[in-house]
DNA sequence: ATGCATGAGTT
DNA sequence: ACTCATGCATA
């Protein structure tokens, strides 16, 4: 996998913006692929077939029993007062983070890759989910302490992250290729990949244990990831690095980041002695965005939709931010968050 | 540590 | 309009 192929495959899939990026930052981008197999995780998925038919036909009565579910301890007075959502974005101008100077640099994904086919868990029914499951707590270090290590916490920067993506063909047929990224180190088998999330759950944990003494906050780890100058790889954010270290993470990103996060760990404990924090540049004011917050009585009956259909079509997505009182992106935005969520490590 | 959001690339 | 990788804002 390595780039070599990449050309070829590129040409020979899409056409398109093979590669695509931008003109000018751009970043090589290897890695490749995801997955791909939307189709087939879908497919594991509960009630795969069957949802369409029958739901076709009562949907509505499905949605209020789902409602009904939901509601069933709240019952009596559910009123809100206010109303829950107001999606008030504030970020009145500009689009992208102003922090960052240049114009956009976008470029994201990193991906993986691949395969996957794990299927997972279950989804719904017993209802929500929670996740919080894992073993570790909190940790919270709370300051880090080490070497100089700025802490500062607040940086900013926009995104800026860059690293690569690439696309990849058809969902089903086939399964590309491969990311091309090292890592696979034993077993050769051919060509690629393993997946193993064994290796992956114990580099994790690895990691963290030794960002923490290297008195290295995840914001810290973020942004020097930066300096590390790796092709088309850029800072990422404290939340992304606490998802790393967290496993909650799609497999494919745990796989593309892990090699990322192995080099600057590697750096890191060579040059113990500075790695800096990158000098914010902040620039001046910009306007936050301001989080909409879904009441609980409205989580409750998002989960019993979920439960029951966790891809609704628009119009049942439109009944159901009327019914909620929600705005409609808001709730399209919240299945698709709830679908990526089932689909963490 | 997480909830809600954005955006590139696909479908 | 969706999926995925990410991030800002926040609990």
């Amino acid at each position: 996998k390595k780039e070599v192929g990449l050309g070829v495959i590129m040409m020979s899939m899409n056409s398109k913006q093979a590669f695509s990026m931008h003109p000018i930052l751009h970043e090589p981008k290897y890695t490749p692929l995801h997955s791909s197999s939307e189709a087939i995780r879908r497919a594991c998925l509960p009630t795969p077939s069957l949802q369409g038919n029958i739901f076709a036909g009562f949907d509505e009565t499905l949605l209020q029993r789902a409602e009904a579910l939901a509601a069933v301890d709240i019952v009596s007075q559910k009123n809100h007062p206010f109303k829950p959502d107001a999606t008030y974005h504030t970020m009145t101008s500009m689009t992208c983070t102003p922090t960052s100077s240049s114009a956009h640099l976008h470029h994201p994904s990193v991906l993986g890759s691949h395969h996957h086919h794990h299927h997972h868990h279950q989804p719904s029914q017993g209802l929500e989910g929670d996740l919080l499951d894992h073993l570790t707590p909190a940790i919270s270090l709370g300051g880090m302490a080490g070497p100089d290590v700025g802490s500062s916490a607040s940086h900013s920067h926009a995104h800026m992250s860059a690293i690569n993506h690439m696309s990849h063909h058809h969902p089903q047929t086939m399964n590309m290729h491969p990311h091309g990224l090292a890592s696979h180190a034993s077993l050769g088998s051919a060509g690629d990949s393993e997946p193993d999330p064994r290796e992956l759950e114990s580099f994790a944990e690895r990691f963290k244990q030794r960002r923490i003494k290297l008195g290295v906050t995840q914001a810290d780890v973020g942004s020097a990831l930066a300096n590390l100058k790796i092709p088309g790889v850029g800072c990422l954010s404290q939340s992304t690095i606490c998802r790393f270290e967290s496993l909650t993470l799609s497999h494919n990103n745990m796989v593309a980041l892990k090699p990322i996060l192995e080099a600057w760990l590697e750096e890191a404990e060579r040059a113990q002695r500075e790695k800096m924090t990158k000098p914010e540049i902040f620039s001046g004011g910009d306007k936050k965005r301001k989080r909409t917050s879904i009441a609980a009585p409205e989580k409750r009956s998002l989960e019993a939709y979920f439960a029951v259909q966790p891809r609704p079509s628009s119009e049942k997505i439109a009944a159901i931010a009327e019914k909620l009182d929600l705005k409609k992106n808001v709730v399209r935005v919240w299945f698709c968050n709830q679908r990526q969520k089932q689909k963490r490590m």
